[in-house]
RNA sequence: GCCGGGGUGGCGGAACAGGUAGACGCAACGGACUUAAAAUCCGUUGGGCAAUAUGCCCGUGCGGGUUCGAGUCCCGCCCUCGGUACCA
């Protein structure tokens, strides 16, 4: 007997696909043909392994992919690995195991698991962000941005040669300057650059962290760790520069909405003007930013950021030691404490004052924390008539409150934000805000008291990490303190393999950065080039470096002499870029703000030629999964807990009125993101064993609508197990092995069925809705179970709809019934839109809305035709009887509705 | 607080353009086959009233509205998940 033989059918499969190379990409591209790159979110390594929830994009794309092949598309679809970084190195601390190891031995370990749910990449073009021809390229990008600027006039980054060239015939202040002088004014242009900055320092990570990858909770977002607070040097990426077009080309990709809201507001573009304010008895300019120039008028006071450098001079002798606790209190407080009591307001008065231009009048200086100095100029003027914020503060310290908009009549709050016509505002009253903003910047501006302006939140990247596992700068530093990249012919600057390449962690916040670069040999650290001897840069890049650009790699990953060929670069990026980018939405902002900012320098410069590097973004849900914690809080295994009659719960835990047991304790059920943390995490491996991948992958995809989260239930797994079996047995003799197909012609209903079914799945394929297509594909099974055999002219284009799905089966079946090739290339069956009509059709006939009959009607009836056959039905008329038809409504092909009275 | 997604049977979900709510699957129940079990096949399965049927009433988080007709559109709430958080 033989039931569906599923590890030989996969193992020989597989096989047979990596001994043909099926799915290397066309090297020779038949141009006629519309190319299609889909991408996966790479991975990290990790040393757990996967678990179910890992490959559910990695199906969808496969899916994708295997679709738009036999659909006749050229296809890109490849996989590699984002090996460099925190989550690399902290398990090789752990573990005591050199990053190159545990990264080699956790990439063999996925890639064993991704080949066996029969993933259709071209493992040809896999990378690894480790591997050394890759990072090459990673540095050599990071050489273009340091020697290029952006270019305010064009709106685009160009060569730095050209700005040299530019400012020497120009400015004499740069002519005359030193060497030294020069480079310092270069790199306020430069889109890589080293600045001493305010960074995020993580003592027990011995290093330095992006603003995205702190917590608001001001810890660590690897490790959980406490974050600081301090002024490092370090080397910086001007992604400000692009803020304008990072938020205006959202317009142009296909992308979830929430995704570019995520975005938008990240970079957070803000509309309004710099307003300079005299100060009062000295000789300097305070300057704030406003998005309400309009309310000038009412600015009653002013507040600076604790650490504005201006605070020492504004205040009074007699107010020092007030402004002094203040801000000692200020730098002791820890980010939680600061945002915990957000309306509360604190401040103290630095005793100065400073003149508001448009009232003359001199106004109060106050420093509170309110005001962050990360943001706009440090400064604001108060005007607490309309600003929630700025009213607060005036209320706690008895501040003056003036009006500049006229609040509705019925209007009984405090601060009015909205609109309305100035009032007390001198040539102002009587403008709307629109109009009030504009002529106040004129003014502003005539006066040379200010201008309109853009204010971005977001901030220049912090590119340098005090860590060994990460990719060396290609840059080295000469004895007088300049900088210069390596030349392109000496990258890629390899990693020194080091015994120990632990970071030096510390519970002291002020130690000083050792990197542990700064322990590599002599040899490696000192560099001469071109008779002159240089020190190697010791920090590494960040994470996100490597995965800013490895689409790209793909195209072209075995190039020596480019980071990617122009002309392979031209064809698979073409139209928008990447075709389909499928990931999870934890990358809203890093990666793909990142990446999309890398592309763009590239795109300056001439060397890719999209703007937007992924024209459509889907993500992917979450795989959740119940879990359980026991009295203390613990999550316990949740495969060993048992309800109250001893069942497993893996079979009953989606039953109502169940007590959760553990070891005789009781335990609380939870449900949350499937994972190591919750101790409900399932392994592809275990179902593999069991039912086979191609049971795993129509599971996932069955489970529901790819965007969704949705909850694992290993025991719904039958189900579509059944299915497979039973298109199994609709094939395969059972007790014989006899193949089950015939020449006979199929009848004409088994016929219209497929090509309905065809219909369906090539609609559901084409808007990724698999669990549908998946459904459509069961029905029809369940119509071929009674046939004694499987026509040939239905079996042939059921085997190719099934085949993106559960491509191990489909394949083992396509050649049974006498196919020596695979059917990955195989054409996509078409629907027979003649064979889709049908003569007639059945529709429901409703009397005031609600159904009362279902009626057979021949589909090209006109509208009194089928008006008739509704109103003699038996049903129908019981429901009209002693009523007057008021309405007859008949939507063709679809529902007749009569209105009566 | 603000922004965004989502609330449909015991469970996962379907309904794509406002047109028969609950496709398909799980679980549950009944039957066939079997010495028995598994597997398979057939059937029932939103709630209620009925027991004559082509039967009636209710039902998509809650309350209103638009429409011949609302899970779907509009207004006001509640809950939930995610993002963000004194951004001037």
């Amino acid at each position: 007997m033989s039931e569906y033989p599923f590890k030989e059918i996969e193992a020989r499969w597989q096989q047979y696909w990596f001994s043909n190379s099926t799915f290397r990409t066309p090297v020779e591209l038949d141009l006629s043909r519309p190319k299609y790159f889909v991408l996966d979110m790479f991975p990290y390594p990790s040393g757990i392994g996967l678990h179910v929830g890992h490959p559910l994009g990695y199906i969808a794309t496969d899916i994708v992919a295997r679709y738009k092949r036999m659909k006749g598309f050229n296809v890109l679809h490849p996989m590699g690995f984002d090996a460099f970084g925190l989550p690399a190195e902290q398990f090789a601390v752990e573990h005591g195991v050199h990053p190159r190891i545990t990264t080699e031995r956790n990439i063999a370990n996925m890639l064993r698991q991704l080949k066996a749910i029969g993933l259709s990449y071209d493992w040809d073009r896999s990378l690894a962000t480790t591997d050394e021809s890759y990072y090459k390229w990673t540095q050599w990008i990071f050489v273009q941005l340091y020697h290029s600027y952006y270019d305010e006039e064009t709106n685009r980054a160009r060569p730095i040669s050209e700005l040299i060239k530019h400012l020497e015939a120009t400015d004499e202040l740069f002519n005359a300057g030193s060497e030294e002088e020069k480079e310092h004014v270069l790199a306020t242009y430069r889109l890589a650059y080293i600045a001493e900055v305010p960074v995020n320092w993580c003592p027990a990570l011995g290093t330095v962290l992006a603003n995205e990858e702190v917590t608001n909770e001001g810890r660590s977002e690897r490790g959980n760790f406490p974050v600081y607070k301090r002024g490092l040097r370090q080397w910086m990426l001007r992604i400000t520069a692009y803020a304008n077009r990072l938020v205006k080309d959202l317009e142009d990709v296909d992308w979830p909405e929430s995704v570019k809201i995520m975005q938008r507001n990240w970079v957070g573009r803000s509309e309004g003007a710099h307003v300079d304010f005299q100060v009062v008895d000295h000789d300097e300019v305070v300057r704030v930013f406003t998005t309400r120039p309009d309310t000038l008028f009412g600015a009653t006071y002013m507040v600076l950021a604790p650490e504005h450098p201006l605070v020492d001079k504004l205040t009074a002798s007699e107010r020092e030691d007030s402004v002094a606790d203040y801000r000692l209190k200020i730098a002791a407080r820890s980010e939680r404490e600061r945002t915990a009591d957000v309306r509360i307001k604190t401040g103290v008065f630095t005793g100065g004052f400073v003149t508001n231009p448009a009232t003359r009048e001199d106004i109060p200086v106050w420093i509170a924390d309110y005001v962050l100095m990360g943001y706009g100029t440090g400064a604001i003027m108060a005007v607490p008539g309309q600003d929630e914020r700025d009213w607060e503060f005036a209320e706690a310290f008895d501040l003056q409150i003036i009006r500049t908009v006229r609040p509705p009549d019925s209007f009984d709050g405090t601060a009015y934000a909205g609109d309305g016509p100035a009032i007390n505002s001198g040539f102002l009253d009587g403008l709307r805000i629109q109009e009030a903003k504009s002529r106040m910047i004129e003014w502003l501006e005539e006066n040379k008291l200010g201008e309109g302006t853009v204010t971005y939140r977001l901030r220049d990247w912090l590119f340098s990490r005090q860590r060994y596992w990460g990719e060396p700068f290609p840059v080295v530093h000469g004895a007088d303190g300049s900088v210069r990249t390596v030349p392109e012919k000496d990258l890629p600057v390899t990693l020194p393999p080091m015994e120990d390449f632990r970071p030096e962690t510390t519970e002291d916040p002020d130690a000083p950065p050792r990197p542990p670069l700064s322990r590599a040999p002599e040899s490696w650290r000192t560099v001469e080039i071109d008779g002159v001897t240089y020190e190697r840069e010791l920090n590494t890049m960040p994470q996100w470096a490597g995965s800013c650009w490895y689409y790209l790699r793909f195209i072209d990953n075995h190039n020596d002499e480019r980071f990617v060929d122009p002309e392979l670069e031209k064809y698979w990026m073409s139209g928008n870029g990447v075709d389909l980018y499928i990931g999870g939405v934890e990358h809203a902002v890093l990666h793909l703000l990142y990446a999309r900012f890398w592309h763009k320098v590239l795109f300056d410069l001439g060397h890719v030629s999209t703007k937007e590097p992924f024209g459509k973004l889907f993500n992917q849900g979450y795989i959740q999964a119940f879990a359980y914690r026991d009295a203390r809080g613990i999550a316990v295994e949740a495969t060993e807990v048992v309800d109250q009659h001893g069942k497993p719960a893996t079979e009953v835990q989606d039953q109502p009125g169940r007590l959760f047991f553990h070891n005789g304790n009781s335990v609380e059920q939870e449900y949350g993101k499937m994972g190591k943390s919750l101790k409900n995490a399932v392994s592809p491996d275990e179902i593999n064993e069991r039912y086979g991948c191609d049971t795993l992958r129509l599971y996932e995809m069955y489970l529901g609508p790819l965007d969704a989260s949705k909850p694992w239930n290993t025991r719904d797994i039958v189900g579509v197990n059944r299915f497979l079996r039973r298109v199994w047995r609709n094939f395969i003799g059972e007790f014989d092995d006899a193949l089950l197909v015939s020449d006979r012609e199929a009848s004409k209903e088994l016929t219209a069925a497929l090509h309905r079914t065809i219909d369906r799945v090539t609609n559901d394929m084409e808007r990724m809705s698999f669990n549908t297509a998946i459904a459509a594909l069961i029905e029809f099974t369940a119509l071929l179970v009674h046939e004694d055999s499987i026509p040939r002219s239905i079996a042939e284009p059921f085997i190719l709809l099934l085949a993106p799905l559960a491509p191990h089966m489909a394949e083992e079946l396509w050649s049974r019934i006498g196919h020596s090739d695979s059917l990955a290339y195989e054409n996509w069956p078409v629907a027979d839109s003649e064979i889709l009509k049908s003569d007639e059709i059945k529709i429901a006939v409703q009397v005031n809305g609600k159904v009362r009959a279902n009626i057979h009607i021949p589909a090209d009836a006109d509208k009194a035709t089928v008006l008739a056959i509704a109103k003699a039905d038996l049903s129908v008329i019981r429901h009209l009887s002693e009523k007057e038809i008021v309405r007859e409504i008949y939507v063709p092909g679809r529902i007749v509705n009569l209105v009566v009275r």
